[in-house]
Parts: C-alpha cells; structure tokens; sequence
DNA sequence: GTCTATAGATCGATAGAC
DNA sequence: GTCTATCGATCTATAGAC
C-alpha cells in the first residue's frame, strides 16, 4: 500500500491555486492535470465527481479553515477582544502569510447559477453572525454590531479585490489594521461604560 | 439602411449582464447568442475580436460611464462635499437601481492572466487618485485621505460581494450610506477646523 | 493508483448564402 | 446585417491497460 506521492490536502491546496489563478470555468482539467501532476485517470480517481467535486472539496477544505480559525474562537471559544484579534490574525494569515484568496468571494461574483450558490451564502451568513454574536457578548448592541460585522466583512472582501487589482497587499493590510483597531476601540469604549462613537 | 435591432448600447448592456451572471471564461458564445437573440456571425460582425472584443467593449463603456459620473465630479467638477455624494449617488444608482455589478471587480478576482488586467488596475488606481484628490482639496491631510479613499473602494467593491452572497441589496445599501456619512463627517470637520477622529 | 487513448459534446471562429 | 453550416480545437468524462 504505497502513499500517494500528493496527500489528499497537498492536492487540495494545488486545486485551490488552480481555481483561484483561472476561476471555476476556467480552469480545465488539462490546467488542473498540470497544476497537480496528475492525469485525468487520478483526478478522477480521486473525484468521482468531476471538476464540480474538486472544486467542492476546495470550498469544504476552507470552510474547514474558518470553522476552526475563525468561527470557533468569535463563537464561544475566546473572550469577545480575543476573539475578534484572533480573527483578524487568522485572516491576515490565510490572505497574505499564506496568498490564498476568497474563493467564496470569487464565487460569489461570477457564476450566477453555480451549484456553490447555498454553501456561499452559508460562510457569509455564519461569519456575519459570529461577528456578531461576539461584539453583542462585549457588550455592542445588536443593531450596531451588525453594521459593524457587515462592514468588517466587506472590507475583507473588497480589500481582496484590491489586494490583487493592485497586485500588491500593503493595502490590504492597511484595511486589516484599520478595521482591527476600530473594533477594539469599541469594544474598549463599551468595556469602560463610554458611549460610543463609531458607526 | 435598416436600423439595428439592437442599438450598440443596448447590445453592450446585454453583453455586460452575460458576463455578469456566467463570468468570462464562463460565458459560451452560445449563451451570447441567446442573451442578445443574435447569431455567430451577426455577432462576429459587429465584434471581429471575438469574445475578447465583447468583453473589451462591456469594460470600455463601463469605464465611460464611471469616468463621467464618478471621476469627472471627483477630480475638480464639484466642491468637494458636492463631489462625494455625486459619487456615491452614482454608486448606487449604478449597483443598485440600474442593477449592474462591477465586472472590474469580478474580472480582478478571477483570472490571473486575463488580457483585461491593466484595465482592471488603471480603473482602481484612478479612482483611488481621485478620491484622494477630493479629499485632499477639502482639507484632508493626504495620508488620511488616502486611508479613507481605500477604505471607501473596499466596502464598496465587498458589499457587492455581499450583496450577491445574500442575494440583497440592503447590506451593501447600509455599507453605502454609512461611508457616505463618514467622509461627510470628516470634511465637515475639516471645514470647521476641527481635528480628525475618524481613522 | 497511474497512465494513454478516445468518446461525445461543446468550444470559438469562419465561410458563404441571402 | 443576419442567418446556417461547419471547421478544427478543446472540453469533460470514460475505458481499459499496466
């Protein structure tokens, strides 16, 4: 029983770069038998499926990802100010440390009908809730959290479109930076009893 | 001379929402077809470039539309007040009522070697440049200006993304009045000589 | 589990009648 | 300026040898 020469998560990993570089229809499978070293016969070995379940297992791997980096700790796991620092370090690692990009995101644009449309909606939904439970638990109102996580999340998304309309990450980084500090400050102002001023 | 059945605006526009809705790659000149109710070859007539020209053509009267609604007021057509609410009335007009997306925005996200890059970055750069211009005429320090112009393009270019992951346009509406009201905010103190808070 | 060969459909693009 | 017919290439997917 000899080991692949790709795991299963170095193969999903090589997926994701394909169809981030050329979108789902896009990408073929002669572009993704390159990507990986494989033929046609492995691949579809691997996903029975077609290109419609690699592309699948992409989206469950980084739906994976987020469950545990970024769901998990603004769901329960971690204090409200912990919470929401881990969430910006687990973006800023996932987007710039290790160049991935939102296919969520990139999905979500293109592609009216695709068959990704329910799992798309879903990761924002969970996300933008999970914010704000979060700012709720440190003590934001519900109705301020949610323009708050609603406008976090859109400068994550659109700053990735900028992130590679500009080819480089220093302005996205910079939006990172400048939303983390906003949401702590208001976190901070709730926990001092202050009024707050954001939003 | 007969007139067109289509005007070559109207033609554009239902190229636009083909791209729009399957992305370019995603876009078959089958579904061209049956978007505009026009064959191959009346289509190769009016665009010898092929798919390549259509989709040229969507981006250049896109690029129209914004450098006469959007830029034009921004880069010294109007006060700087003035200016900024043209932009977002033109912002939503366009995303909104009209019902457009930005294919800028989704052709950046997807398709790293599309021919369409440069056009993708000019058009971001330039509207970043007039932002900050307005800004800057109305008192902004230009590093300020510059964080702010960025933060607008991200939550306008994300709430987009948002907009179709929820399948409503309500979040990207509220992203879009909050920011308006923020860049409102911080020329109003400009003008009154009081110090930035916001960023 | 990997490959090659190939089926069958669809692709972008062209030619030529009207 | 529109259509139909069709080309050659490429596509997804399958079959079967190793």
């Amino acid at each position: 029983m000899a080991r692949a020469r790709l795991e299963r998560g170095d193969l999903v990993r090589r997926l994701s770069e394909v169809f981030h570089a050329r979108g789902y229809a896009g990408a073929s499978l002669a572009d993704i038998g390159t990507a990986t070293g494989l033929g046609k016969g492995s691949l579809y070995h691997a996903f029975p499926g077609g290109k419609e379940e690699m592309a699948a297992a992409v989206l469950a791997d980084l739906a994976d990802r987020f469950a545990d980096q970024v769901f998990a700790p603004l769901e329960g796991g971690l204090p409200p100010l912990a919470a929401i620092e881990a969430m910006f370090d687990a973006v800023h690692r996932h987007f710039v440390t290790d160049g991935h990009i939102c296919l969520f995101g990139a999905l979500s644009l293109t592609s009216d009908r695709t068959p990704f449309r329910a799992r798309i909606t879903a990761h924002f939904r969970r996300w933008h809730q999970a914010l704000v439970a979060c700012l709720v638990r440190g003590g934001v109102t519900r109705a301020h959290a949610d323009g708050l996580a609603g406008e976090t999340l859109a400068l994550i998304e659109g700053g990735i479109v900028l992130y590679r309309a500009f080819a480089g990450s220093a302005a996205f980084e910079a939006l990172l930076a400048r939303q983390r500090a906003r949401l702590m400050a208001v976190l901070a102002a709730r926990d001092s009893g202050t009024a707050q001023r954001t939003g």
